[in-house]
DNA sequence: TTATTAACATACTACTGAGTAGGATGTTTT
DNA sequence: AAAACATCCTACTCAGTAGTATGTTAATAA
C-alpha cells in the first residue's frame, strides 16, 4: 500500500514504527493468501507484489529472502494459535471444560486465520530437505519447536483430565493427535467465502468439538 | 531400472505388458516419495529420475508431463484407498460395527501407502489455481470426483449407523470431516521408518478408531 | 540551502528446470 | 540381412524466477 488514494507512490516519506508494523502486517497477509491458494513454491515474489499492488522491491525491503517471508507467514500463524488458545486455559470448570474451550479456541481459530494456518500446516516439511543458511535452519528449528509447545499445552491438558477421571481409556499421546488433527484438518474443506458470519462459525465450532469429545457413538445414558 | 546388474542400458529390448507395469509402478513410488519429501514443485523430473537410476528420458516416456506423473500417482493412491476401504464395507455386524472397519482400513491404508496418501492429501489444491490444459482439467476433476464419492461412502455408512439408532446426537456430514480428518492428519506424524512392525501398526490403527468412535469423555455405563 | 537518508521502484543478472529433438541400442518383421 | 520399431538416453532450448544493483522521491539534518 505505499500507493496513495491520488494515485502517487509515497515512498521517500519516512515512516514511524506503527505504520512499519501496519506495512508488514498487510505484506503477511498478502504472502499468506498467496502461500495457502499456489503453495509455496508455485508462488513468485513477484506475485505476492502483484496482489497487493507492490513491487518486489518493497517485499525485499521487509523481508531478506523469499524463505524468511515464509517463515515471518508462519511464525505469525502460531502466535496467532497462541493468542487464541492461551486465554481459553484459564477458563472456568474442571479439566475437561478446559480442554473443551482449548479445542473451540483453536476450531475458531483455524477458521479466522485460514491462510495463515494453512500455512502453518503445510509449511515446515516444505522446507525440512531444502537448502537452507545455518540462520535459517534456527528459525526452522524455532518453529518446529514452536509447534511441539502448542501441541503440548494440549497433551498437559488431557493427561490433567484424564488423572481427574473425566476420560475414558484413551491412550492421551494418539487421543492428542486425533483432536488436533480433525480440527486442522479442515484447512482443506473450510471455505472462508462461503462462510455465514461469526454466528455460523461459532455453531460449526461447536459441532466439531463436541463430535471429537463425545465421539460418534450413542450414549447409554447422559452424562 | 533400466540398468541391468551388468550395469549395461537395456534399452531398445522390447517388453511385455507385466514388465511394462512393474517399471511404470516403480516409477510411481519413487515420484510418491520424492513428491511426498520435497512436494510437488520443489520435485525437479531430474530428482525423481536420480532417486531410481534413470534418467528423465525414461520419465516423459511414460508421462507426457510433470503434472500427468503427479495425477497418476493421485490416482493410485486413491485406488488403494478404495481397495482398503471397499471390502471393509462388506464385513460382518452392525452399521456401526462395519463404519469402524472401514475407518480401521483406512488408518492402515494411510500408514501402508504413506507416500502415496501423502500426496494424495496434499495434492488436488495445488492444482486448483495451477494453469492446466483442458484435458488435465478434466483429469484434476476425475480425481476431485473420486475423493468425493470416498467421502461419500463414510457418510452413507454413518447415515446408516445414525438411523439404526447407533449414533449420538452428531451431525454426519461433520462427524464425517472430523474422523476422516483425525486419520488423514497421520499423513503429518506418522514415521514409516519408525514403525515397529505390522503387529503395532494393527495396535495404533485400532487405537486411533476407538478414540474417534468413543470419543474422549468417560462414559457413564458399558455400551 | 544542501547533503543525507529512509523507503521504496525499476531494470537488470544468473540460474534452474520443464520439455524436446535427435541419437543409441536392441528387437521384430519382411 | 535390412528395414522398421520400441525403449530409452543425451544434449540441448527457453521461459520463469530469486536476488541484486541502481535509480527516484521526499523528509530531515547540517
Amino acid at each position: 500500500m505505499k500507493i496513495a488514494e491520488d494515485g502517487v507512490a509515497r515512498r521517500g516519506r519516512k515512516i514511524d514504527e506503527a505504520e512499519a508494523a501496519t506495512r508488514r502486517m498487510e505484506l503477511l497477509e498478502a504472502a499468506a493468501n498467496c502461500f495457502m491458494r499456489t503453495g509455496y513454491h508455485a508462488t513468485s515474489i513477484d506475485d505476492v507484489a502483484r496482489s497487493m499492488g507492490c513491487t518486489k522491491g518493497f517485499i525485499y525491503h521487509y523481508h531478506a529472502t523469499k524463505t524468511d517471508l515464509f517463515f515471518d507467514v508462519h511464525r505469525e500463524g502460531m502466535r496467532r494459535l497462541f493468542a487464541a488458545v492461551e486465554p481459553a486455559m484459564a477458563s472456568a470448570g474442571d479439566a475437561l471444560a478446559v480442554l473443551r474451550a482449548m479445542l473451540l479456541a483453536h476450531a475458531r481459530a483455524m477458521m479466522d486465520h485460514h491462510a495463515f494456518e494453512t500455512v502453518v500446516a503445510q509449511g515446515v516439511q516444505i522446507h525440512r530437505f531444502g537448502a537452507t543458511t545455518p540462520d535459517q535452519r534456527r528459525t526452522l528449528d524455532d518453529l518446529i519447536a514452536s509447534r511441539d509447545r502448542f501441541e503440548a499445552l494440549f497433551k498437559a491438558q488431557t493427561l490433567r483430565a484424564a488423572e481427574a477421571g473425566l476420560l475414558g481409556p484413551v491412550a492421551p499421546s494418539i487421543a492428542v493427535k486425533m483432536m488436533l488433527g480433525a480440527l486442522q484438518w479442515s484447512i482443506f474443506w473450510y471455505r472462508p467465502e462461503a462462510d455465514a458470519g461469526e454466528g455460523a462459525r461459532d455453531r460449526l465450532a461447536e459441532e466439531m468439538v463436541r463430535t471429537i469429545i463425545d465421539g460418534l457413538r450413542a450414549r447409554p445414558a447422559a452424562g
